[in-house]
DNA sequence: CTGGGATGC
DNA sequence: GCATCCCAG
């Protein structure tokens, strides 16, 4: 990654009309637009990609078909997004994807759980702790400190925001016990997140799978589990971005310190094919390559 | 809806 | 004890 393409400028803008246009069709039951574009919003210094784009209220993601895993996933966070209703009840319900027919689904995680070799769970890629907050700017949020029931002074129109990041595109087959639950990698990564969003304020990740050329293994109805995940975590100081990227194995004994597993931006974007802020200055863009 | 497993503060 | 990631019945 040496230099911008020629032809960034356009793509660009092209890239933002997509964005707009998927934007004007987010299914906000009654309430009111978001104040700015999802992209710009949750995508640090552009899209790596721009195949099946989802503009949601808390992430942006690019679908894969083929493989039934997003590319990527994007979201920013910060103190507001982090008031977070709590986890129960229609809260913690997974959905279909209304926009699409073609993603993982319920039955596809039958039995992959109980099977001590898979034990895959759904994993959130962008996590259930960044969907809360005043997102739609009327003063009112989905209660967190009380029991996920909708009561007087709750914002039902945040409603959205939640079933949107249990839907089954934002959900990948991930061991449990060994990467996805407390001590696994991934984990370890969610907690590295919430620690810099607290030291920093606001922090943009961009999450997603690693799959080779092959394939590593299958649940379901064509539903492809990933060898290794990826995630980069973006803040600001100065006005100058800085970054910690993880390139995750995922398997069953991934209780690695996730030190262990830093990268710089280039490695990930080699085995994903990926351009990561394809936006940034070019002397923004030689800092990839390190870290 | 209430039970559980696992880890880490 | 608290929290978080999940699951089963």
């Amino acid at each position: 990654m040496s230099v911008l393409k020629p032809d960034s400028k356009t793509r660009i803008s092209l890239y933002y009309a997509i964005a707009l246009f998927l934007g004007l069709n987010i299914p906000f039951a009654d309430s009111q637009q978001l104040q700015t574009d999802g992209v710009s919003e949750h995508v640090y210094g552009g899209l790596p990609s721009s195949n099946n784009l989802s503009i949601r209220s808390a992430y942006v993601l690019d679908y894969n078909s083929a493989r039934k895993a997003p590319w990527w996933v994007a979201y920013r966070l910060d103190n507001n997004y982090r008031r977070t209703p709590k986890r129960t009840g229609k809260w913690k319900t997974y959905r279909n994807d209304p926009d699409r027919t073609d993603e993982p689904s319920e039955n596809d995680y039958s039995g992959v759980y109980s099977d001590p070799i898979r034990n895959y769970a759904r994993g959130h890629l962008a996590p259930y702790m960044i969907c809360g907050g005043d997102r739609d700017g009327d003063g009112m949020i989905l209660d967190a400190d009380r029991d996920g029931k909708v009561e007087e002074g709750d914002d039902i129109d945040e409603a959205i925001t939640v079933k949107e990041i249990n839907y089954h595109t934002n959900l990948t087959p991930q061991h449990h016990n060994a990467f996805n639950g407390s001590g696994g990698t991934w984990y370890q990564i969610e907690n590295r997140v919430r620690v810099l969003q607290e030291e920093h304020g606001e922090v943009w990740v961009l999450a997603g799978p690693i799959f080779g050329p092959s394939t590593y293994d299958e649940i379901g109805n064509g539903v492809q589990v990933a060898p290794m995940f990826f995630q980069i975590i973006v803040w600001e100081k100065l006005d100058e971005p800085h970054w910690e990227a993880y390139m995750l194995p995922h398997h069953q004994k991934a209780h690695q310190s996730i030190e262990e597993h830093r990268v710089s931006i280039r490695h990930i974007e080699a085995m994903t094919g990926l351009d990561f802020f394809p936006d940034l200055a070019l002397s923004e863009k030689e800092r990839i390559s390190t870290y």
